[in-house]
RNA sequence: GCUGGGAUGGCGGAGUGGACAAUCGCAACAGUCUGUAAAACUGUCGCCCGAACGGGCUACCUAGGUUCGAAUCCUGGUCCCAGCA
């Protein structure tokens, strides 16, 4: 049976440097020794392209994304010190991206990884991402439609409902109070009730393939702590420079990729006439750094409900050695 | 030193005699999640009892006072800010 190695988790635990370390450890295919796990990133602001810094690719200088030889694949990878990283890179941050082209980039690769003999290790703290390649979401192929986004973009909630309701009733009846509340997901709804495609909810489909869910966590003290340290490093190494860049090539603030933490608290220093821009400065990243503390608990309450995922604490010394031996039992057998 | 303004819950900031345990924002805490998910959204938020309706206690710098009733009015004190010296 083939498998799937997922490593997940807040931010700021390791999960990308614990994924390259497997990588190297597992042995490719029957006989050869390196690199038997390849990466795929699972997290929804590394697929943007000239967005390095700021959502933690750590690629090495001058590194280039490659394509694939023997493969129809049209994605690419890099290659960090010596493991193929998957999932980087897939659209311009003036695109739109969806979980939906998510899940259909990510199949395709795990497929070519699997293809080659190599275990698929998916690396991310995006959890609906996760959910959607491991489990699927059934509604994912229910595209979008402009038309219906445009029509209810500036609609109050209230009415939202209303139109919810009278349309599918079932549907709204079914949401919990506060999706009752959020417009995205009550348009959503509306769309999938007026699309065309037919839709069923049906049971999900057992995968065809094997899990293995490892988590990395700690205390928040210790995670806030690597996040402030992380923070501060990111500017070090020119985070400020890769904003005048994006800007510079004509990414703007309502693009949906500078939504991303990190980026969207810097609008008003980049936007804002001079005067009092060291203190905008000082305000852009004590809240950043306040975002990304909450984002990690959000992430951490996406995660604990998943019972499936083996958890390990970061500050614990062996861990590492703990998780290789569960990961070498379960990829063995 | 004089003149004027101010002191409110962890922070910012409303309220200027009863409907005030005190609008709102932030933070904090607890959550939601089937195409924006690093997004969007919900609940709690003085203390105690209660599942809840509710009840009790302590509160708007401090000490007094006026009033049936004060965060709100008056007096003294302490501290802060602005203008003048």
């Amino acid at each position: 049976m083939r498998k799937l190695l997922v490593i997940c988790g807040p931010t700021a635990t390791g999960k990308t440097e614990l994924g390259m370390y497997l990588a190297k450890m597992l042995a490719a295919g029957p006989k050869g020794s390196g690199p038997g796990g390849e990466i795929v990133s699972a997290d929804s602001r590394q697929i943007y392209k000239g967005m390095d810094i700021g959502t933690g690719k750590d690629l090495p200088k001058k590194s280039k994304i490659q394509k694939l030889q023997d493969s129809k694949l049209e994605y690419g990878f890099f290659n960090i010190t010596g493991v193929r990283m998957w999932g980087y890179d897939i659209v311009e941050p003036n695109e739109d991206f969806s979980v939906a082209r998510y899940i259909n980039t990510a199949n395709l690769i795990i497929k070519d990884i699997w293809r080659r003999n190599k275990l698929p290790i998916l690396v991310g703290g995006t959890g609906f991402y996760i959910k959607g390649v491991v489990d699927g979401i059934p509604t994912a192929s229910v595209p979008k439609s402009l038309r219906i986004r445009e029509k209810f973009k500036d609609k109050l909630v209230k009415e939202l409902q209303d139109v919810l309701r009278k349309f599918d009733a079932k549907r709204f009846a079914s949401m919990n109070e506060s999706d009752k509340n959020n417009p995205r997901r009550l348009v959503r709804a509306i769309e999938i009730y007026k699309s065309k495609y037919k839709f069923e909810y049906k049971k999900h489909s057992e995968p065809n393939f094997n899990t293995l869910f490892i988590g990395l966590t700690t205390t928040k003290q210790i995670l806030d702590r690597r996040i402030e340290k992380r923070v501060r490093n990111r500017l070090q190494v020119g985070f400020e420079d890769e904003i005048r860049n994006l800007l510079k090539a004509g990414i703007t603030w309502d693009n949906q990729a500078m939504q991303a933490l990190g980026y969207r608290q810097w609008q008003e220093f980049f936007t804002t006439s001079a005067k009092s821009v060291r203190n905008q400065r000082e305000f852009a990243i004590e809240s950043w750094i306040r975002s990304e503390k909450q984002y990690a608990k959000r992430q951490l309450i996406w995660f604990k409900k998943d019972n499936r995922i083996k958890w390990f604490d970061i500050k614990e010394k062996d861990y590492v050695v703990r998780v290789e031996k569960l990961v070498r039992e379960w990829h063995n057998n």
